[in-house]
DNA sequence: GCCAGATACTTAACATGTTAAGTTTATGGA
DNA sequence: TCCATAAACTTAACATGTTAAGTATCTGGC
């Protein structure tokens, strides 16, 4: 007996070779680096997603912005109030069509996002020593490749 | 103006260049092929992947349940009472020590398991001949090596 | 045997993920 | 113009993620 449930043969493959599990363990095992240094600046991992997009993309509405970070609207509509509230975004309503909601980052917030950024970076260049300049460069590709052969997101109305 | 907020240089590389991002960008868009088939059997992505866990390994206890599932025993601690109740597994207190409480899955969470898995296999199988036999696995390797190169998991005591 | 510390788990509180329903504003055709 | 529909967002409800604190059990040194 090798811990297998009775040696009974699955219906599947081993779960470690469940792409969506390892690609969360891996995300999980970075994370654990970057995790303990965006709380020492009071940030959550979502926060900081939302911070970096708009840093780096300048402002947006909330679709776009969700698109981006990988955080749902509705997630969104909860979370932006307390960033707006702490001073590091702000939102106003489109002129041309008061439907959308343009999100932006403060000078306070971007002042918080280029700390972090500093030593994110720093954390960034041990994980690529680590993995290899060359692999990271193929890891990224096939992750790209993942993501495009993926089916479209689906609005199911 | 390409969009980049007023074209200033910034502090980080591009978000597309996150890795966590694009783990995460890559795991949504395959669980966006999983989910609504596990939502017909009425399971979460979580139940499924404590389903799994136990088919394939057996009984075991919460910390390596949570091990393997990467879900927090916090989060099992508050699930697992459903899944009970639903008769998908069972729970028992370890005879040789009784801090151990010790998971296992059911015959009825057996037969559920064994049917959503014949069914996740053909999304798999769709998902490698999309994305390649030989770039699936490479991706698995590097997903490994990215699991290996991070440190270990720290209680932080 | 006793007790301080460690271990395994649970509970609680709050943030976020997820879905459905509700609100406001736009749009396009009769 | 009017109205049905759609689009963008918000709100609500419940599940899960995350951290800290609490409870029960065990271990090892005395």
């Amino acid at each position: 007996m090798s811990g297998n449930a009775k040696d009974k043969k699955l219906a599947m493959r081993p779960f470690a070779r469940s792409l969506p599990m390892q690609l969360l363990r891996a995300r999980e095992a970075l994370m654990q680096e970057f995790r303990p240094h965006l709380r020492e600046h009071g940030l959550s991992e979502q926060q900081w997603r939302v911070l970096r997009a708009l840093a780096e993309a300048g402002s947006m509405d909330i679709n776009a912005l969700g698109e981006m970070c990988q955080i749902h609207p509705a997630s969104l509509s909860r979370m932006l109030p307390n960033l707006e509230g702490e001073g590091r975004i702000e939102r106003r309503t489109s002129r041309q069509d008061q439907r959308y909601v343009i999100v932006s980052i403060t000078a306070k917030g971007k002042s918080l996002f280029q700390r972090v950024a500093k030593e994110s970076e720093q954390i960034y260049a041990s994980i690529e020593q680590r993995i290899g300049s060359r692999e990271l460069k193929t890891l990224y590709e096939l992750l790209d490749k993942a993501i495009r052969v993926a089916p479209e997101q689906i609005e199911s109305n």
